[in-house]
DNA sequence: ACTTGTTTTAAACAACCGTTTAAAACAAGT
DNA sequence: ACTTGTTTTAAACGGTTGTTTAAAACAAGT
């Protein structure tokens, strides 16, 4: 039995390959001869078919894009007719599922929060297709709950308040998995902390609204 | 006039610049080399004074921490004479300051988020002596704040919480710097930022604690 | 079978890293 | 002045990195 790996083109190996190990371990950390020899591939293929490893990483993290856009297409958090509690809730909780699997779902993400940490030039590029909508989403779901329009400020600190909690499991993962495992132990876990996440900011913004409209 | 880093023996130039350039780009991406020609020091220095790089590393974690409790002794968040809410805003206002601040002040903290990013063997000494410390004491002014005791791993949940909203301006300054420049533009948009983060945990909090006296 | 263009391969390259070496420079005690 | 121990220095070492090379293997058309 052949490996599975032997039948693709070398091409799409190499890609596939390089989009879990920059996940895994990020752009400078990563060598193209792990990821050559784990796509059973000669080192030299890299500049081969990409001209160099910036590109490879460049191209890698296009690939994961396409391939988490038809692998989850527009989420349920995007349905105008549920309530923004409930969309709200969803978007935290598939974020942090995203952030914390470790299958093929996760792998925008993790390249997304690591070029976060560490920018390269792709960045850019993912704040403008990713971030920007994302925020832009929460920004809607905000809007929507209060009712009446914000402060732009207030707004753009109540995006990093939520964004900021749920990275917090990504970027401190180090500190979770030593102090608070519990947290993030299974998929249930995982589930309940978003819970928390989305009722902590709920409660956050309710208030927001009251002084709006006492103010008024 | 001479350089004013000539008169101070080798072995402290070397830690201070060390501090420096690894709170700067961490401990990967700093060479040494960089650090000795940044302390006007030959190479073979840092075998010489410490074993290795490793080494340096951990007694400039240690260094830092030295400056950092004479630099600015116990806060006034230590005030158990203030209440609890008070406590929490200054807590939060002074580490977010010093997660920003590109003085002295800020190297320890700026080492420690490194760590707590890309752990080290040095992570499980600073979590022991630094960050379970701080924890703690979120978790007592929590706990004053709701008066009544709480659900443990939701008491885990609120400090994740609060410590993301702070962290999220160190860990993901990419992206405030490019979308929410405004929030951190000077010393006096960060303490509204701190404010902000104040205020918005204080109403989540405040929710948890009508709940817990109904369900009593 | 032979040619042509593409893909794969082992080996080498140049640059950089942390670390070591052995000699030179220095300081202090006698 | 000379010895002894410490510090500084330029140079080199061994290893790893991304990238290149030039030859071998392969595929396809005629």
């Amino acid at each position: 039995m052949p490996e599975p790996n032997t039948h693709e083109p070398t091409f799409d190996r190499l890609l596939q390959v390089a989009v879990e190990i920059f996940a895994e371990v990020g752009f400078r950390d990563a060598t193209v001869r792990e990821i050559c020899t784990r796509a059973n591939v000669n080192v030299a293929s890299v500049s081969y078919y990409f001209r160099s490893k910036e590109v490879l990483y460049e191209q890698a993290i296009a690939f994961a894009f396409q391939e988490a856009c038809q692998l989850y297409p527009p989420d349920a958090s995007f349905d105008q007719s549920l309530s923004p509690e409930l969309r709200l809730g969803l978007v935290i909780d598939g974020f942090l599922h995203k952030l914390l699997d470790d299958s093929r779902l996760g792998f925008l993400n993790k390249l997304i929060a690591r070029e976060i940490y560490e920018p390269t030039k792709a960045l850019d590029d993912i704040i403008a297709t990713v971030i920007a909508p994302q925020f832009k989403q929460f920004e809607d779901i905000i809007q929507q709950i209060l009712g009446t329009p914000i402060d732009k400020l207030t707004m753009q600190r109540c995006i990093t308040s939520i964004f900021g909690q749920c990275l917090m499991f990504k970027h401190s993962r180090s500190i979770i998995d030593r102090l608070y495992p519990e947290l993030i132990a299974d998929a249930l876990a995982i589930q309940a902390t978003a819970q928390h996440i989305t009722q902590f900011s709920l409660n956050a913004l309710l208030p927001l609204k009251k002084s709006l409209q006492e103010s008024a």
